[in-house]
DNA sequence: TCGTTCGTTCCAGTAAACTGGAAGGTTCAG
DNA sequence: CTGAACCTTCCAGTTTACTGGAACGAACGA
């Protein structure tokens, strides 16, 4: 399968999977005597995986690392069972700073409606003095 | 003041503040015979200005716009307004998208526990067909 | 005078995940 | 034979907010 159709099977652009073979997520395929290059079927599940994986918030360097232990052999899942708590805590942390943001933001809102733009001083009092 | 100075009274770096200078959030400074930066003391409120409009979640980009119209003489209140508006609802959104975020990784982790993995098949049996 | 600490400029790099474009080769239909 | 639709490589840019470093000048205390 050229690069297009793998393209189109996965949802992705060709450019992107050159970059995901640059970036050691995919194995150098082979190439047809034109220099194509030439998958097999397999790169589709494991372009799928990748998605998979980036659905729940890793990096694709992580992914690259789990991918490296299965290449190599070995079962990924304890490592992967390290990455996942420790992004669950990242995401978890992130929320709650979100969170804070999310209420300074909605009392700005309030003041904007309260306030009178005319007696806007300083350099901005809606977002002055939070 | 020297560009040291401010920095130790705001919290930044002299760096920041060169890189701020060069992104016009702050005017280009008096200088002292010897070349170095001479600070007015108000920049300090600026500056302060800058990082309460960051902690709001506003890119640099954004606060540069507010003090741009400010420093033209008008009152920045109703962009202000605009600008907080959106900032809640991406930051919203954002939310929602982490929580989703969240709930998987949380799953994950519950099939970590319950998961041999020796059983692990496929790319990886904890993150696949979620 | 020496050393330290402050300041200056400019260039380059960081993370993250691509994306765009140039300049060219290949394959196939009409 | 021509044109399109595909493929190739390589280089550079996008975004955000800085950060690091080189190579240098200035101020000041001992």
């Amino acid at each position: 399968m050229l690069i297009g159709e793998i393209a189109q099977r996965t949802g992705t652009t060709t450019k992107t999977l050159r970059f995901y073979e640059d970036a050691k997520l995919l194995p150098a395929p082979q190439r047809t005597p034109a220099g194509y290059r030439d998958y097999s079927p397999d790169v589709v599940d494991r372009i799928a995986f990748i998605h998979d994986a980036q659905k729940a918030g890793f990096t694709l360097r992580q992914v690259g690392q789990i991918l490296d232990i299965r290449d190599g052999g070995e079962s990924p899942c304890v490592h992967v069972g390290h990455l996942v708590h420790q992004r669950l805590e990242e995401v978890e942390q992130r929320i709650t700073e979100l969170e804070h943001t999310r209420d300074r933001l909605a009392a700005l809102a309030r003041r904007t409606r309260e306030l009178d733009p005319a007696d806007c001083g300083g350099y901005c009092t809606i977002i002055e003095a939070t």
